[in-house]
DNA sequence: CTACTTGCAAAATATTTGCGTTATT
DNA sequence: AATAACGCAAATATTTTGCAAGTAG
C-alpha cells in the first residue's frame, strides 16, 4: 500500500506549479527549497511511484536526464535541438490511431508519446542573425 | 571533414544487419567481434556522428540505455514495459501531421517519434497463465 | 505493530572526454 | 603535413539500492 507523506505531497505540488517539463535536479532544488534535508533519492523514489499511478507523466527525449510533467493526458511535444527546451503542442492528436495500432498489433497499450524535434522560433532567429553577420 | 574508418564501417555494418533496436552495449558487443580492440569511447562517438550525420535514429526510451536502428524513415515504435523489447509498428504515419504542426507552431521540424508503451501479446499471455496458477 | 518511507552513502549504469598515438585525406 | 579518429582510462552524469531510523495507517 501506498502511504502519504509529507515528500510525495511537495514533490507533486512542484511538479504540478510548473508547464517547463523539468528534470529530476530541478524538482529537487524546488522541493528543497521547503524540505532541505530531502534527498535525492527520494526525489526519485516517488517521481517514480507516481508515475506507476498514472499521476504524472514522465518524457524520455534525446540526451540524457528524463523531464517529468503533471500533465498525463495525451498530447505532443517539441523538442528545440538548441535550447533543449520542451514545449507542449497545442495540435488535438488523433483519436483513432491507438485503436487502430493496437488492433493491428494485438498489443496492450497503456500510452503513447509522440515528439517532434527541431529548431524553435527564438533559436532560428538567433542563428539566422548569427549566421548574416558572420560573413 | 569526416573522415572513414574501420569502426565506423562496422559500426553502420552491424546496426543495419539487425532489426532489433540495440543497446550502445549490444553494437559493442557485436562489432568486438570482428574489431577486438575497439573501445566503447568510439561506439559511442561513432553512433554520435551516424546520427547527426542522419545515418542511423537514436531512440530515447523509457529507462535509460538508448536504443539504436538503421531506419531514418518515421515509423511508429512499441515497447513492451514487462520484457523491454522494442517492435516497429507497419502502420502508416499520418502524413499531414509534419505540416500541422510545424504550421501552427511555427517551429521548423527535422524529425518526430511516435513511441506506444504496452504489454506485448507473448508477455499478456506469460501473465495471465501465472495469474491462474497462483490464485 | 506492520510495513511503507526517508536520508545517507555507496553502488550500478550510462555517457563523455582528455590525451598521446594512429590513420585518413 | 594537417586533422580526424582511435584506444585507453579517468571523469561525469544519471539512476538505483542497502540499510538503519522514522512515520503513516
Amino acid at each position: 500500500m501506498i502511504k502519504r507523506s509529507k515528500q510525495k505531497e511537495v514533490i507533486l505540488r512542484v511538479l504540478r506549479s510548473t508547464t517547463s517539463h523539468p528534470t529530476v535536479t530541478w524538482i529537487y532544488d524546488e522541493v528543497r527549497k521547503e524540505i532541505p534535508r530531502i534527498s535525492l533519492g527520494t526525489v526519485y523514489r516517488n517521481l517514480k511511484l507516481l508515475r506507476e499511478r498514472g499521476e504524472i507523466s514522465e518524457l524520455n527525449l534525446n540526451s540524457a536526464p528524463s523531464r517529468f510533467e503533471a500533465r498525463t493526458d495525451i498530447h505532443y511535444h517539441f523538442i528545440c535541438e538548441k535550447c533543449r527546451r520542451v514545449f507542449d503542442v497545442d495540435e488535438p492528436p488523433d483519436k483513432r490511431l491507438k485503436g487502430e495500432v493496437d488492433q493491428k498489433t494485438g498489443f496492450q497499450i497503456s500510452s503513447y508519446q509522440i515528439e517532434f524535434r527541431g529548431v524553435c522560433r527564438e533559436c532560428r532567429e538567433t542563428m539566422d542573425k548569427a549566421e548574416s553577420g558572420e560573413k
